[in-house]
DNA sequence: AATAAATTTGCAATATTGTTGCAAAACTTA
DNA sequence: TAAGTTTTGCAACAATATTGCAAATTTATT
């Protein structure tokens, strides 16, 4: 398992407080983060203009990815696999749990190619899959 | 094709003016709108508050559904087949022109139905995809 | 058609979210 | 350790979204 300190180091990062902090928070989460979560979760040690910075800069390393939501709120997740800086390859399926709320990466489910209309040119597809987690489905039938 | 008028009885909705103003908008674009969108095309005739709830209120009766982004401004788009209230089934694929950035609905193109791991269970499905649309390829290979 | 009842709108105030410039602080390099 | 570079935090601002409430509009009723 890589630890926050690596994964700056390999992408050529200052260590920083902050940085190392907010990495390790995804780290040890399993399931998306947007935001408002990490500000709650760093006690707002941190300025917002430096979360969002902090953001901004794994995201363009390819530390973390975007996942699209229809709820104004965008979350940001880990990159398993490495992602060249600038380009990522999160081409796997994410899913929202209706119940707790969670955002988690299947990172074994490809999003699958389809097949566009003459004349549309695909770089990039996402998918968003909504129902309920195995997590849930645990709770709720023991 | 439906009217804007159409729609709203349909719909067991009040018509007012805002309502057929902003319906109307989005029959007559093909693709998807922003709130800003709408603000900008109506002229501020009314309130950003009225378009916040019109908006609400149409995807609450299935007159429009919403589009996930990356870029957290949440879109819509006229469900082309009627949907029933609360309960979307526009599961088709939406593509983002990343040269002239419209979205576009592609309504003959179903989000095809992925492998879960075992314990979670889809409800519903989003897929984006995102590359050169057939508008601004011809314009790119007269 | 006129009125009562219900719904919708606009305003004001407020909350939330995101951005920019700049000086101070922290980090890196030599 | 000191110079050079990068990052941070503050302040101010801009954009986006939400809520309560009275006035206006729409619908239902007679």
């Amino acid at each position: 398992m890589d630890t926050s300190l690596e994964i700056l180091k390999r992408n050529r990062l200052s260590i920083t407080e902050g940085r190392k902090k907010i990495l390790e928070l995804f780290l040890e989460t399993d399931g998306a983060l947007a935001h408002a979560d990490i500000e709650k979760n760093t006690d707002a040690a941190f300025d917002r203009v430096t979360v969002y910075r902090t953001l901004q800069t794994f995201v363009e390393k390819g530390i973390v990815h975007q996942i699209p939501t229809t709820d104004n709120a965008v979350l940001y997740a880990l990159c398993k696999h490495d992602c060249a800086q600038g380009h990522h390859h999160d081409n796997h399926v994410h899913f929202i749990c209706s119940h707790c709320q969670k955002t988690i990466c299947l990172d074994d489910v490809t999003v699958p190619i389809v097949k566009l209309p003459t004349g549309f040119t695909p770089t990039q597809s996402a998918m968003i899959v909504s129902g309920i987690c195995n997590d849930c489905k645990k709770k709720a039938t023991p």
